[in-house]
DNA sequence: ACAGGATCCTGGGGGC
DNA sequence: TGCCCCCAGGATCCTG
């Protein structure tokens, strides 16, 4: 679920309720695996800790506590993080509690549990973990040589590259056919087929997307709300995400769906014209 | 080497 | 109403 607006969203909203909160207590609440193992240990590592800062990075959201310690926290598909008043109904599928110093607390939740919550004691093993996963620049700081570099190298799709963490951070499906839509641009274009102002129209439509949709507070489809509770608003503004078969916003031709690296794209058959390379076949979901 | 598929999970929606 | 299948915002491992 959470892309880059979403967890940008919940970052901004958590800062002013975590930082400078202290951790007071820390536990499970539940015994089923997350994507990454919580150890036992942290939950008295963690109290007594204060919350210095908070950012993101890519999807990842970072809690600076003590030295150089931090809590990096991943949301995977369903997670929540999510400051509430303590007496608050325990919710299915919560994973961790946090107490504040303050009497508020701070929850993870995840139902499918593809997110993950680690503990880190210094930055280098921090900066270790975002390496070994290959964490590749914020989309804001990329640089357009290094983009079209990227481009250049692959023979994967446009839609592929896009979503590829390692080559930029934060992009998910959602805004990956947003920025494509925006763009002209098919998804199943080749990146290397890309001409140099093609590669730049991508680029500047993927900043343009994100930041009109943390404008908006990211998008709730389902389980998304940000860091107090709040659902977003950009799913109310979605060219072709989840629209197959409505009109194009700019052309009224019917939106299509097809599915690309086991994910579903939607784009615009006319606005986005199909690639020579793809015309060929006829692998089109009806 | 690299690209794409399978996999990890649960719940909701559509079809029958 | 109920069941079964498919689908979902992500990342990683395995295979060809």
């Amino acid at each position: 679920m959470p892309e880059l607006p979403e967890v940008e969203t919940i970052v901004r909203d958590l800062r002013p309720l975590l930082v400078g909160r202290k951790f007071v207590s820390v536990r499970r609440t539940s015994s089923v695996a997350l994507r990454k193992p919580w150890d036992a240990a942290w939950e008295q590592i963690l109290p007594g800790q204060t919350v210095r800062a908070i950012d993101r990075r890519g999807k990842w959201i970072v809690l600076f506590l003590d030295g150089e310690s931090a809590l990096v926290v991943h949301l995977g598909m369903t997670g929540q993080f999510v400051v509430v008043d303590p007496i608050t109904l325990p919710e299915s599928h919560l994973h961790l509690v946090f107490d504040l110093d303050d009497g508020k607390q701070l929850r993870f939740r995840d139902t499918r549990r593809f997110g993950s919550a680690t503990y880190y004691a210094t930055e280098a093993d921090r900066a270790l973990a975002f390496e070994e996963t290959g964490l590749g620049p914020e989309p804001f700081d990329l640089d357009p040589a290094a983009w079209k570099r990227s481009l250049e190298a692959t023979k994967r799709s446009i839609k592929a590259v896009l979503m590829d963490q390692s080559v930029v951070a934060g992009v998910g499906n959602i805004y990956a056919d947003e920025a494509l839509f925006r763009a002209g641009m098919h998804p199943a274009r080749i990146a290397s087929t890309l001409t140099g102002a093609e590669a730049d129209r991508v680029l500047e439509s993927v900043q343009a997307v994100l930041m009109r949709a943390i404008d908006a507070r990211g998008s709730s489809i389902r389980d998304y709300v940000g860091g107090s509770g709040l659902r977003g608003g950009f799913q109310e503004e979605f060219s072709v995400y989840g629209r197959k078969g409505e009109p194009c916003p700019k052309c009224q031709t019917p939106i299509e769906s097809r599915r690309q690296n086991g994910r579903a794209s939607h784009y615009c058959p006319v606005c986005q014209p199909a690639p020579p390379e793809s015309q060929a076949e006829t692998a089109e979901d009806e």
